[in-house]
DNA sequence: GGGAGATCGTTAGCACGGCTAACAATGTCT
DNA sequence: AGACATTGTTAGCCGTGCTAACGATCTCCC
């Protein structure tokens, strides 16, 4: 097995996301949005209006934490909250048109800051940093699989 | 300009990492020490003793918050703080046997999980893998070189 | 119908990580 | 010596993650 690889992939892949997203948060900041608030506002923008229990499973945190982020984005009139009538018990999210807005700008921040730091790649390079993304996908999907 | 490319890549590398974290953390979490501590003790262990400040640096923190994870990770012993008896306002990091000895079996822990995941990857996906976390890593850096 | 149990969301309370502001200690430089 | 800079710490705020416990509601089955 090729032991050294796989530990430094490891490593420098941990390494890399931790830094990256330690870059974003500051970009986002300007959006006064941190990134799980940003990561659900995006999923329930793109996602359809669905139950906070779904946004929970679809965001990898348990009930309470997404409560609060909920709770969060409402605050600042960004989503809303829809009882169901069929039952009572589940809570409906869908963005609001501020809600819609705010993302749009701040993906559109984060493109402006992502396309200069990404000025100098080559057609090329884009390509193989999509293909990349991709594969990370595939290895935390494999990863949520199969628990520990 | 690739607008819709760039826009598509910026959103999916920020979910990537954000969804790899949370997943990384999961396992990290058997070796009692969150990403912040772990990464820290990474670059003391094979970084060599440092200062304070410049861990803090190197982590893109501020000297308050690696204050906070130095006193978590001395408390529990992974590493030790030392006086500089020619400048005293400097404070001195490295690891402890403890400490090299943690990082190793957490790093092995990580390996075999990510061995599981990447078990279905062929190796020339590994390869491609390896080589979007270099791209990763260079539009971190570019990111950090013009601040917002 | 009615009670037992499952499900959903919330609240309470803990730990941690990020920040700024303010401070003491120390070093440096004139 | 005194003014200034640098280093690390403390205090205090906010946000995110968790578990435990709870109320409300639905379901299922007797």
């Amino acid at each position: 097995m090729n032991g050294h690889e796989s530990e430094d992939l490891a490593d420098q892949l941990h390494s890399a996301a931790l830094h990256l997203l330690r870059q974003l948060r500051k970009e986002d900041d300007a959006s006064g949005l941190s990134a799980p608030r940003l990561s659900a506002l995006s999923v329930v923008v793109f996602g359809g209006p669905l139950t906070l229990g779904e946004l929970a499973r679809a965001e990898q945190v348990r009930p309470p934490t997404m409560t609060r982020i909920v709770t969060g984005l409402e605050k600042d009139g960004l989503i809303k909250r829809k009882g169901d009538p069929r039952d009572r018990r589940l809570t409906h999210i869908e963005a609001t048109p501020k809600g819609h807005k705010v993302l749009a700008a701040g993906r559109a921040r984060r493109v402006e800051k992502l396309a200069s730091a990404v000025g100098k790649l080559e057609r090329k390079e884009l390509a193989e940093l999509r293909r990349g993304v991709q594969l990370v996908r595939e290895v935390v999907a494999s990863m949520r699989g199969k628990p520990a």
